[in-house]
DNA sequence: GGCAGTTCTGTGCACGGTCACAGGCGACCG
DNA sequence: CGGTCGCCTGTGACCGTGCACAGAACTGCC
């Protein structure tokens, strides 16, 4: 009874339900060929008994590991702060878990973790990776490329690369909201382009350049590398300074946002009414923010899912399509424009 | 070479250094009674082979899973937010992963979710279990006490239940900051008590309680179930309802304190000049709030990190201590004081 | 009743490790 | 020089499951 004494294992079953292993292993797998005498007896002895399948006698007879890796290429504080990255996985996790697999989340935080990273996944600790915020050039994917595991892409993947992907349209999203605030009346419209090293940033810039056509001016745009509060702070200081008649803004993360409305407010700048603000991602901050702000709702939760079953796909043999697939945004209108 | 094809096992790098398994097992574990010659050998046969151990066979020879639980029970959303917990399962995984074992977290949102929490931890499926924000009356730990799953909590247990643990020391750091909004000059000072059926909620108020002495004043305490922003919105508004003369204030977490700052810019009051206010946890939520929040750092990763070890210990035979752990906390004096 | 075909079941082996045991080998000692 | 002892090594059994294969049981048909 105890789980620690004498484990009940598939022999038990067969004995007490007086049939073979085969027979249970068939039972318990679902194969065809059982009689319905046989099947009854061992799921009433399956109960009785108490049996409870090993995962580690299961992986090493179908020679898997039972382990899919989330792979994040961001620092360890971003993963803590970025409810995104949180929500993508427990998204996956949701959807590994029901087909018997674990996440193992992989953090690459230097250059250092990235090898370590490619010896574990190459290393047959994993039978899958979905790769979160994959960058351009990206050393992570060049390796992965070269391997056969099965690996889906949260977000585009950097141009050359083709694997299986699911994302959102960052470039028509970005698009959108540009246009609420050139519609809103603001003819000085800046953005704070945040890692562009990344299709989120590439192509939300992309679309808020095509957004504004003509009226576009390179000095309104400012770049930092991390999706930071502090670095929407400093980016929305450095605009001012560059451009004091800017009286639009669109900050390519809600976070980034917080930080920019920060600067806003210490200089002395009333939002909306001086300058009309939008974040991207609909996270906690959006809501919680003075005024609270408009922004991008993105179905992290539904991202995350749909990488993992993209990975789960390629191990069940279907072909992965090499083409991603788009899940829908919407445009969350609120007190900052 | 490709990791596809065949394996390379213990017998390979068996064959290539000229010795058995048995040796190559031996040395690979750190076993004594292996001559020089052959570690020599095995090492360098290591390498040339590629060989990496296979964790399912590991994990089936040693009669263990090579996973350890980190049950949290609070919402999803939570989990996302709260950036303790995030730190709680970066610190554990830390000490885990050197260790060979695997995280799994395991959210319990519902009723439900704590049986079939308690039936994945009883199955066999873990080696141990970290459990984190226990409740008084817990169903999970009811379950877990009987059973000899090693496990550890984050946070002192509830009363009645003896299990190693490792946490801070909530009531005197509560009472610490408390002396200072008194010491401050601060007369008419309330509490926006939180998650009172933990273990952090309740000694956090005791220690407010046995700070104020004398000056404790039911009236001024009020009481909320969940560590969230919207919590601390709405108490502070009741609060300050219900006591006008409201001059410090103590809310429970960061979260907290921040939705408390907009309930109370809300209403036109100035801090720190009318109202002081202080938080807990020191997240990003303390210092990105205006006026930045003066708060209590909690290791929370080091937390993690160290509940993770106590189930460590006792997987390898070490027997538990009984007694808890306390680390250092701190106060952290920013502007909202 | 014999036979072919289908449905069902049992058995042995494989997966890749760990561990206990038996025994070889050299050194040391009486 | 033979026996004992400590160091080192190889072998076989085992962990719990899946799978292939062989064969048993049943069915239907001539």
């Amino acid at each position: 009874m105890p789980p620690s004494a004498g484990r009940v294992t598939i022999r038990d079953v067969a004995a007490a339900a007086g049939v073979s292993r085969g027979t249970v292993s068939r039972v318990l797998n679902g194969e065809g060929y059982v009689s319905d005498r046989a099947r009854e007896a061992i799921e009433r002895a399956v109960r009785t008994v108490g049996y409870v399948p090993n995962t580690a006698a299961r992986n090493l007879a179908l020679n898997r590991s039972g382990a899919v890796g989330l792979v994040v290429h961001e620092p360890h504080e971003l993963f803590l702060e970025d409810p995104n990255i949180g929500a993508i996985l427990l998204g996956a996790n949701e959807v590994l878990s029901s087909a018997d697999q674990q996440l193992v989340s992989l953090v690459i935080d230097s250059e250092r973790d990235t090898e370590r990273v490619v010896r574990y996944l190459r290393g047959g600790f994993v039978d899958g990776a979905v790769v979160v915020s994959a960058r351009e050039h990206d050393a992570l994917l060049e390796a992965m490329q070269r391997t056969t595991l099965p690996t889906a892409l949260v977000g585009r993947p950097p141009h050359g690369v083709r694997m299986p992907w699911v994302g959102i349209d960052n470039a028509g999203a970005a698009a959108a909201v540009t246009r609420l605030l050139v519609d809103g009346g603001r003819g000085r419209v800046g953005i704070i382009a945040v890692g562009l090293d990344r299709d989120s940033g590439a192509d939300r810039l992309a679309g808020f350049r095509s957004a504004l056509g003509a009226a576009f001016d390179p000095a309104l745009v400012v770049e930092r590398p991390l999706y930071e509060y502090a670095a929407g702070r400093d980016a929305m200081r450095e605009l001012l300074d560059r451009a004091p008649d800017v009286d639009g803004v669109f900050a390519t993360s809600d976070a980034v946002a917080a930080g920019a409305l920060e600067a806003l407010r210490a200089a002395g700048r009333r939002v909306p009414d001086d300058v009309a603000l939008v974040g991207f991602d609909d996270s906690s901050w959006a809501r919680r923010c003075r005024p609270a702000l408009t922004t991008v709702r993105q179905p992290a939760r539904d991202l995350g899912a749909a990488a993992a079953q993209l990975v789960l796909d390629q191990l069940a043999g279907v072909p992965a399509e090499p083409d991603g697939r788009l899940l829908p945004t919407e445009v969350v209108a609120r007190d900052s424009t």
